[in-house]
DNA sequence: CGTTTATCTTAACGATGTCAAGTTACAATA
DNA sequence: TATTGTAACTTGACATCGTTAAGATAAACG
């Protein structure tokens, strides 16, 4: 009674005990935090009994695994609606914008997303899911379309790793709580994130 | 006969209990990563029963607060030594050298330091330890005194997160695996950091 | 020496990840 | 339609975990 597939037809007992699962770890996560995040919650609040989720899944490592990856769709829709329509510059603001209250509106998801065991695929496979690849290859385009001021091609790749890395540092510290905009005189975090773009791109254009 | 007290006189049964729990958890930490440091674990290893450190913690989650404070003071003492007998931009290219450097040599120890439920101090004293302020300060100490080129106050003011965010970020991407120097062309991971902070204060001395 | 008190141990509780064995019900086949 | 195979699920169990309560121990202090 707890759920019924939707997409796919009802081929199992459950209907799509899987997507279910998914689903219901990210609801979890997102509401109570990481430490609410046990197989037997996800499975007891699925409406299925604690062995269940090891029929779709290998280890509780790799129900986060899946969590990640939905984490990563989600990331990369809201990054794209944050840079639709934009060009340039303003697209890399946009990019920026939307990275940073995309993680603060999801702050237990990112942290999943960010924490290397819970992102990492299970297996000596080594086919490690780029979790992360869909911001990155937009900002990357985002900044090779820009009509950025580079002395050679040697700065402009560098840029790329130096963009990511100060939206994704700037994201942490405030996640973390250890800076905050009204530190240094912004109402709003919007405001904030507008200087520190502005400040990152000046001389660059 | 696991561990004897050192510094203090053995006052105690055991000698320095709390001090021998803090650095056995760090070992551990260092040495097995994350999913090692339990509790029982620790008061094992330690050669004390799984209660003991009980008589020293309030819970499991004040041993961690002790250990980031413990990392803090290493992460003080490292960039002190990286920043050591420099100055100006010198010294900033010194001190985000040992950011990245002290982060990829303890990566479990630097994750935990990041991770909030961990590194936050338990009660409702509202007095968290600012786990980070070490290094921040020194960052900001560093942008003070370097010679840059600040059109007014308030990107000086600016100057200071936007350091922390770059170096804070590239540190989390190389820690995630996201990024590589080799990506951008360089081997080495020193010769990737100078490119950085070069190209990071570029136009802005 | 006797009392007090912090330190430590033992035993137990519920919760967790995981596995082994059994049960159910869908699906293909006869 | 009846049979059978197999994937999906349940039940029960195990070791481990964080935490607590009650008792033992030994250091400190009168």
């Amino acid at each position: 009674m707890a759920y019924q597939g939707n997409k796919k037809v009802g081929r199992y007992h459950h209907g799509n005990l899987r997507k279910a699962l998914i689903a219901k770890a990210v609801d979890l996560l997102e509401q109570e935090g990481v430490s609410a995040l046990s197989l037997r919650r996800i499975a007891r609040d699925t409406g299925v009994s604690q062995a269940a989720p090891y029929s779709h899944f290998q280890s509780k490592k790799e129900l986060l695994t899946a969590v990640c990856i939905e984490g990563t769709e989600w990331f990369g829709a809201y990054m794209s609606k944050a840079a639709a329509g934009r060009q340039g510059i303003d697209r890399i603001a946009g990019l920026a914008n939307g990275y940073i209250h995309f993680a603060l509106d999801h702050p237990a998801l990112f942290h999943l997303m960010c924490t290397r065991t819970a992102a990492e695929s299970a297996d000596a496979s080594g086919k490690v899911p780029e979790v992360f690849s869909e911001g990155y290859q937009m900002l990357e385009d985002a900044l090779a379309a820009a009509p950025l001021l580079h002395l050679d091609e040697g700065q402009r790749q560098l840029d790329i790793p130096l963009a990511w890395g100060q939206v994704h540092g700037l994201t942490h510290l405030l996640l973390e709580g250890r800076i905050a905009p009204q530190t240094f005189g912004y109402e709003d975090l919007d405001q904030f994130i507008t200087a520190v773009v502005d400040r990152f791109l000046q001389n660059k254009t």
